[in-house]
DNA sequence: ATTCAACGCTTTTTT
DNA sequence: AGCGTTGAAT
């Protein structure tokens, strides 16, 4: 099978054929890293290295991980459905549902969204007396979101409090683990902390699972956090046959909780570690990749890495200057429209923008001339309220202990039960020590519910009883779903509304049965199953690469995507980079965003700024990027006709970037970083901090920097 | 229990 | 401008 390698260039050649031991590759934008990822699975299954179902591939979405799936059986055949692909999160339910009891939970439990732990964090500020004003719900699930991502828990919440807050924080949050706890729920950041722990801590499983995998390989290695560097970590013992792949330059998730750190440390973490860079890019003309070389330049603390092709130059990058976000949406319109003349189709097409808000007035103009687009990152189908009403009712009927379902299916549709019905209902049941659910049946007992309620919720608990039945006997999916719209009386509601939403929702609703029914069809699904599914797959809608229509969406949602010509809109000051990232770590993010964008073009890369925008209702005037006087002078031109954007680009460029490097911070004898001379020592301030001598240790030369301008960082102090 | 109007916030998003 | 949450009214 010598042709696994044939057609690779020496880099990725190196890395499918790497022994085994540890292994890094740098992967730049389109350099084929999947290539190297399928390659080297095939070629060790080929080889007889291994079996395919001892090599484990972890990656983050599961677009990712259907795409390798693919491509694994276009190489290795059939055998290729023995790999384990997945995500972090699908890879930690699969082994979390068959240790359930380790980790103290059963079998059977619920995944919670971002809506559910909305829900129990409303009901944990309530139990400690906070108003929710004082401190918001989404407030406490970002705390909790990020100490679990850092492997910890409530009690190291409380520990660290540095205030008040923080202590009603860490209070909430004990109890709204509790609560989950008492739901047989997990939350995503769960999924990991709960697989790590197992892994960790219980040394029967570890071995279980340790001697399972011979291989472990990992795509998007930059975006990991704390909790899935550890479970890879673990994994990956104790043959350490671990590839990384990834891209310090692409890392733009910091900020939920990836840390750059691990794909940087690498070679410190695995001292024996081989390292591969894949600088040979296949996608974009040499003018784009030479602009975004320089643009990431401007960063520091990276792996040094430079993009090129054997390709041709291209068309330089245009640049335009739009009197308001009127004229720019005119000015995409004509950019789909030179593409069209060019030959390209409109799925080639693709409009990038910083924030969602900004597809509005873009899709005014499209609208109008006609042209078909669409747009992603919209709210998600089941993220849906009305889909989310119904697969309560299975919820419940899978995991009677889920007290968030029961509520949720208790109020929809509305039939004269409300919260307080509801909190009587989960009373009774923790007085009793019983599941929600089963207080449903014993409603007569419990006190304060009347008649009607009482026949209400006896009927919601025959129609579980049906659910479960169905369930057991074997009934397709789409038919317990079906039974659930009509038995719960959702679809009377919504018929009874009569307005374009309630119809639209009815077609949501009917669309998830059929949506069931390729699950049905396909095999035996229990509902257990299927709930799965929904909850680690919230992209049901499937972007369909053929659609015949010009794509717009946020910078951070077309990773890993590319188009043959992409607009860039929005490139100002405080939009991009957005006003909020102010430190210089989140002004390089916000500068590594501009770089995922830039490389996502093959051939034809347009950048636009608007000297006017109206943003939350108000207009106001607005600069030009300090990215756009990043880009070479010479690989950028403005079409005849337009206006380049011009005046303060310079200037502002040369602002201080960031406060992390204000020159007051600096004094003599710090430790700094530059993005260019590397290491160095402060040998002297001058002009009340604004200037400062550096001597830097790559060449011993002594240099003089603006403190606020230079790409430089502080890393050690005197 | 439900409904409707006023208030307030507003980057990026997966699982 | 637009949405989601809260609080008062029915």
């Amino acid at each position: 099978m010598s042709d696994l390698t044939s057609g690779l260039n020496p880099a990725q050649r190196e890395a499918v054929l790497h022994e085994g031991g540890p292994l890094l590759v740098l992967a730049g934008a389109g350099s084929g890293k999947t290539r190297v990822l399928t390659h080297r699975a095939a070629r060790l299954i080929a080889e007889g290295r291994t079996p395919p179902w001892r090599i484990l591939a972890i990656t983050f979405t599961n677009k990712a991980a259907t795409e390798l799936r693919e491509r694994l059986r276009g190489l290795v055949g059939p055998g290729a459905s023995e790999i384990w692909t997945g995500t972090f999160h699908a890879t930690c339910v699969r082994i979390l549902r068959r240790e359930a009891e380790s980790v103290g939970y059963a079998r059977d439990f619920v995944i919670y969204d971002a809506d559910d732990q909305l829900r129990v964090l409303r009901a944990c500020l309530a139990d400690e007396e906070i108003d929710p004003k004082r401190i918001p719900p989404r407030a406490v699930q970002a705390a909790v979101s990020d100490a679990k991502s850092r492997m910890l828990d409530a009690d190291d919440l409380l520990a660290q409090a540095a205030s008040f807050r923080d202590e009603d924080i860490a209070r909430v949050a004990k109890r709204y683990g509790d609560r989950l706890r008492a739901n047989q729920a997990m939350d995503f950041d769960d999924l990991l902390v709960l697989g790590v722990r197992l892994l960790e801590d219980d040394p029967d499983a570890r071995a279980r699972w340790q001697g399972r995998f011979a291989h472990v390989m990992v795509d998007e290695y930059q975006d990991t956090n704390h909790a899935q560097y550890r479970l890879v970590r673990v994994l990956a013992e104790p043959e350490r046959n671990l590839v990384v792949v990834g891209d310090d330059d692409q890392g733009i998730y910091s900020w939920r909780g990836a840390d750059v750190r691990n794909i940087l440390d690498f070679e410190r973490d695995y001292p024996d570690a081989h390292v591969v860079a894949l600088e040979q890019n296949y996608r974009s003309t040499g003018t784009i990749l030479r602009a975004a070389n320089a643009v990431v330049a401007n960063n520091v603390g990276r792996h040094p890495k430079r993009l090129w092709t054997d390709r041709g130059d291209g068309d330089p990058i245009a640049l335009v200057a739009c009197r308001d976000e009127h004229e720019e949406a005119r000015l995409v319109a004509s950019e789909v429209e030179a593409a069209l003349a060019r030959g390209e189709r409109l799925a080639d097409v693709a409009v990038f923008y910083r924030t969602n808000a900004q597809s509005r007035a873009i899709e005014d103009q499209l609208v109008r001339r006609g042209v078909a687009y669409r747009v992603i990152g919209g709210p998600r189908f089941y993220e849906r309220a009305e889909i989310r009403d119904l697969l309560a009712y299975l919820r419940v009927a899978v995991n009677p202990a889920d007290a968030v379902s029961l509520a949720r299916m208790l109020g929809a549709p509305k039939r004269g039960i409300g919260p307080t019905t509801v909190r009587r209902l989960v009373a009774f049941a923790v007085q009793h020590g019983l599941p929600a659910a089963d207080a449903l049946a014993q409603a007569e007992a419990v006190t304060g519910i009347g008649a009607a309620q009482r026949a209400t919720l006896l009927d919601a608990t025959r129609l579980l009883d049906e659910l479960r039945q169905m369930d057991a006997a074997g009934a397709g999916v789409d038919r317990i779903i079906a039974r659930a719209l009509e038995g719960s009386g959702l679809r009377d509601g919504l018929d009874a509304e009569q307005t374009i939403e309630s119809q639209g929702k009815v077609e949501n609703l009917d669309e998830l049965i059929s949506v069931a029914a390729e699950h049905a069809g396909e095999r035996e699904v229990r509902l257990a199953t299927f709930l799965e599914e929904v909850a680690l797959q919230a992209d049901a809608d499937g972007v369909d690469e053929e659609a015949g229509a010009v794509t717009l969406m946020t910078i951070h949602n077309a990773k890993g995507l590319e188009f043959d010509t992409v607009v860039i809109t929005g490139l100002e000051e405080t939009l991009f980079p957005h006003i909020r990232s102010d430190t210089l770590e989140t002004l390089e993010e916000e500068r590594r965003l501009f770089y995922v964008g830039i490389t996502r073009a093959r051939r034809r890369l347009s950048l636009s700024h608007a000297e006017s925008r109206a943003l939350h209702g108000v207009r106001d005037y607005r600069i030009p990027s300090r990215f756009l006087a990043e880009l070479p002078p010479d690989a950028t031109a403005t079409p005849a006709g337009a206006r380049a954007p011009v005046g303060t680009v310079t200037s502002v460029a040369r602002r201080p970037a960031g406060r992390a490097v204000a020159g007051a911070a600096l004094t003599a004898g710090d430790a700094v970083l530059h993005a260019t001379f590397g290491e160095g020592v402060v040998i002297d301030v001058e002009r009340g901090g604004e200037l400062v001598r550096v001597r830097f240790a790559n060449d011993g030369a002594e240099r003089r920097l603006m403190a606020g301008a230079a790409p430089m960082r502080k890393v050690g102090s005197a």
